[in-house]
Parts: C-alpha cells; structure tokens; sequence
DNA sequence: GTCTATACCTTGATAGAC
DNA sequence: GTCTATCAAGGTATAGAC
C-alpha cells in the first residue's frame, strides 16, 4: 500500500477547491486542510497558490492536445476521425468534470506570462478541429462555409458540458460522448452510408 | 442631457469589473473607482457586493426566459421556431457578451438562497429548449433520440461563446448567430425544404 | 448622497521550533 | 517536512462629518 506523496494530494485538493469555489475564493487554508496537513505544508511543495493552479492548468491543457492529436492521427478518415475526436474529447470533460472546470474557467487568475503559455494550447487545439473540419470539407464529405466558426461549435459543446455535468446524474461519459459525436456529425453535414 | 443615475453606473461598472476579473478577484474599490465615486458610496446603493452581483445575474436571466419564451412562440412551425431561438439566444450572449459572461459564470458566488433562483431560471430556458426540440420530434420533422441531451448542446454552444467572443473581433453577433442558427438546425436533422 | 477615516477580519506567505 | 505562531497587506463594510 504505497501512499500518495504529499505533492499530489496538494494537487488534487486544489483541483477539488477550485473546481467547487473558483480559484479566488479558494483559500491556501482549504486546501491544505483538504490534503490533511497545515497552511505552512503547502509552501514546501508548492511555491504559491497561482503556481498550484498553473500546474494544474498545464498539464490538463496538454493532456486534452495530446489527446486530440492522437485522435487526428488515428484514421484518415474525415468522418470516423471527428467522430473520435469529439468523442474522446467530451468523454475527457465529463470523466474529469472537475478538472476541466479549473482548466476552462480559470484561466484568468494565472499570471500573463502562464496565461499566455496556456492560450498557445487553445490555438493549438481549434487548429486540430480546424484541420479535421476543413479536410472533410475539401474532400466533400462535410458541408461547410464557415469552418473556424463551425470548430469553435463543437469545441463549445463539449466545453461547456462541465458547466452543468454531475458525475452522480444520469448520464455517464460515454453516453454523452457518443450523443455529442453524433451531434458534431450532423453539424458539419456528413454524408452517411 | 439627462445623466446616468449612480445606481446604474455601479451595476455596470460591475458588470465590467466581475466580467474582467471574476466577482472574488473584484474589489469594491474597483467597482466604485470605475464609476467615479468613494468606496463607501456603493453602500448606499446596493446592500453588498453579492447584492450587486445577484441583481445582474436576476435580470440576465429573466432577459434570456423572456426572449426565448417570445421566439417560441413567434411560430408554429418547429424549424423556424428553432431557429428563431437559437439565433436570438446566440446573439444575445455576443451582444452583452461581458454581462453574459456574468450571468453565466459567477452563479456560484450568490448566496444559496439566490443561487436557488436563479436555478429555477435555468430550468425554465432547458425547458423552453426541450418542448421546442420535442414538438419538432413528434411532428416528423426532426431526427431526435435523446431531447434533453440535445438542448443541452445547443444551449451550450450558445452560452460558451461568451468564454471567447471578442466584441471588437471580426465576428459579428448577428454573423455567429446566424451560424449557430444553422448549426442547430443541422443538429436537430431538421428536414430541409 | 458624497466624502474621509477606520474598524474588523481574512488572506497569502514566512519564521523558527521540532 | 511538519507543525504553531505570526506578519503585512488588503478585503468588506460602517461611522460620522459635510
């Protein structure tokens, strides 16, 4: 029974904390008590609240871009290759609900230069989208005009998921992965067998 | 020239300041600094920084019922009804894009007993959504198996977009809610004339 | 209704013993 | 590496003069 190193148990309070209360009303106090140790513990693992949650921030932005590009170069196919994408993509935001809220919606409280950091991954990930739309397109199994626009739809779907997802409710991660494949498929108009 | 009553330059200099920055990250002196008073007259009036905040998370929220409650019952017909809704509902959130990033976003920091109403609001808009999808489904003309999950994504692709809407950026609001108006459309299998 | 001044509290972070 | 104790800064909200 190997434990959990007190570096990660920080982490994954911090996660639970900000996801519930956002990062400002998050105190240094909350998580540390989360993680079972005192405020001063926190500083010797962590240089500071913000560097918490660029951790935290980074890594789930280059989880979710590594993921995508996976996803991209599994199939050549235009249409099984959104369907994974977008699949696997809100499968990631409902498995991880809490996460992805920090993730998505606190990007604000992370200092210019982490937040510049991390906005090169958004880039990175509607180019994917951008990319995947735009060759279905070209190859004439999508119809698209607006293929940027259309990339920022779907990416808003999943997204915005976390918004409102309980991973206690009715729908699990697959069902909603596979309902919003389906959905990103007839937005992008693609012709079925 | 008739000016600006104090009360309503303190709700929009909040709706910029928690827009920016997120209601814990705003400070009272933030508020009344942008609309040119002393900290201490905020106080006489609004009761308190969440008052101000559930004020325009109040009426947001009954702008958005009342506007699709209107486009729903500006047709008979499901598709343009559909349309009608998506596309308001759209351009509303690009139109008050930092006031929608409020009404959106910054639930969590209303007392229980706000946060219970403006829960109650939500509903509603889910509601309106899912009578709109389900006549549509009932009458044959669209495609629909899941009804709730459905109107979750569009409403959702509406509402993210306050996440990355730029007003001074090429997008128009009537241009996005244009395509988000065909994209639901196209989601809901609407059959097309 | 506006101001200046301030009470009172909580915060992020550190010091220093063990 | 953990704790207790604490600091300096900044927060919301109020008091009281004008």
């Amino acid at each position: 029974m190997t434990e959990v190193p007190a570096r990660e148990r920080l982490m994954d309070a911090a996660v639970e904390a900000f996801a519930e209360r956002g990062f400002h009303a998050t105190t240094t106090r909350d998580i540390s008590t989360r993680a079972g140790m005192s405020p001063a513990a926190l500083y010797v693992h962590h240089a500071s609240k913000e560097q918490l949650l660029y951790e935290i921030s980074s890594a789930g932005h280059l989880n979710t871009r590594h993921m995508l590009a996976d996803a991209y170069a599994s199939t050549a196919d235009p249409v099984a290759r959104l369907a994974t994408m977008q699949f696997e993509f809100t499968k990631w935001h409902a498995v991880h609900s809490k996460r992805a809220r920090v993730v998505q919606y606190e990007i604000s409280a992370l200092t210019p230069e982490h937040r510049r950091e991390v906005a090169g991954h958004r880039r990175d990930i509607e180019r994917i989208y951008q990319d995947a739309i735009r060759e279905g397109a070209d190859k004439g199994v999508f119809e698209i005009e607006d293929v940027p626009g259309t990339a920022l739809a779907l990416i808003s779907m999943a997204i915005d998921l976390v918004r409102w997802y309980q991973p206690d409710g009715p729908r699990t991660p697959d069902s909603v992965a596979q309902l919003y494949a389906d959905l990103a498929l007839r937005a992008v108009g693609a012709r079925t067998a």
